[in-house]
DNA sequence: AGAATACTGTGCAAAATGGCTCACTTTCTG
DNA sequence: CAGAAAGTGAGCCATTTTGCACAGTATTCT
């Protein structure tokens, strides 16, 4: 769901960056930025899109009374500050290294240039929105359908599932729980009643504090989410 | 923001219907759809993208609850089941008239066909694409922040703004309670509850039923919002 | 018109959630 | 290493929300 991947579905899951930089002539260029640095904050003037080559960046919005919000965790691969593109003239929320990232950055003039003149471009920018729509839609139905525990052991699955796939049983980079408090939408108080009612089901496992290890079933957290 | 609109911002607002049609060779029909009429549905095999040429269509999902919600409300200049193109096999959702609709259905294949071929129309597509973003982006962020009683709120701000623009005062399109919970994502006594609450304050006028005319007063129902 | 159907206004008890506090543990940092 | 800071587990209570039920009011259809 976080990897490129082209609309017809062919190959190219791994867009090659220097492709990447061909395409676009001027206004890109490369930053660096160490964990838990910011890369843009909400308010901030919109004027350019950023790439994913390598790290994880997370988007949190704040609102006016001072709650904060995850709406989206992505990797390598993955488009982000596109809103500019949009006509947004301010960033309507931040984004914030989770890992060392590897980012492109590209201005808005040269983005919608690059857009417009390069196919391959094109095709991997629409896969991209594509895929981000789908998912966005997935999020609001999983708000409006179901309760803060059901989305807590949906975001554990997708956690899950960020590195690696298929595997029975994951471990789940370490997290806190107001960050999950953040991205299901509800309190951290709420967060640790519920890990630990899943601990106790077997659903998940950690011992003290969520240190580096949070293993996730996901054949049997499934079960909270299918019930 | 339902309204079509390039990435530049520039005009070309209303995308010429006749442009479009040139720019898909085979694979497109149009399509004629009466109010209330399904277009799709939830399950249904995803082969196709449909653009709205006049009418407005209802987007919604039926949890395995038997639950149902509305993620999306379109006018004309807007396409819907894109997520075909994201390599969704099955309509994740269902689509449905809300009044006589005048449809474009592109075949999923000549779609990404002329997605890929012509510039114009990629162009448009892609400015959809960002605008939807934006829009599910907001709702996703309303639902992560705001109490039920705000959503109704925002729900009905931007219903009022549907039709027109800029007036402090708008008269919005019948509409039943159970419609609304859906879209704000809650149920219908609490929507009940609300729109008396609204009526009493001021902020929204109807006699009996919502009948034709439900009116909203767009500045004093912002209140609730920003409160 | 008359009956059937859809919609609305309320009320209530049960369940879920939000916000806070406090004690305790783990992790950072000087 | 020791104190500070961050994270966690629990409990409590005020609100919010859900789920139902029911009666009264529109609407629709025959």
């Amino acid at each position: 769901m976080n990897s490129p991947k082209t609309a017809n579905g062919k190959k190219k899951r791994h867009f090659d960056p220097n492709t990447f930089l061909a395409t676009i002539g001027e206004g890109r260029k490369s930053v660096a930025v160490g964990k838990k640095e910011g890369i843009f904050t909400q308010g901030d003037e919109a004027n350019a899109v950023f790439y994913i080559q390598t790290g994880r960046v997370k988007l949190t919005v704040v609102s006016k009374a001072g709650k904060e919000a995850t709406i989206g965790l992505l990797n390598e691969g993955n488009f982000f500050g596109e809103g500019a593109l949009a006509g947004q003239a301010q960033r309507m929320g931040s984004a914030t290294a989770v890992t060392d990232c590897d980012l492109l950055r590209i201005d808005k003039r040269a983005m919608m240039d690059a857009l417009h003149r390069e196919h391959a471009f094109s095709d991997l920018f629409v896969a991209y929105l594509l895929a981000r729509n789908v998912r966005y839609e997935e999020d609001l139905v999983d708000q409006l359908f179901n309760s803060s525990e059901k989305r807590l052991a949906r975001v554990l699955l997708l956690l899950a599932h960020f590195g690696k796939e298929g595997l029975p049983e994951t471990v789940v980079p370490k997290i806190s729980q107001e960050s999950l408090a953040e991205m299901v939408g509800t309190t951290r108080s709420r967060v640790s009643f519920f890990m630990n009612r899943f601990r106790k089901l077997g659903f998940i496992h950690y011992s003290g504090g969520i240190e580096g290890g949070l293993q996730v079933h996901s054949s049997l957290l499934n079960v909270v989410l299918h019930d």
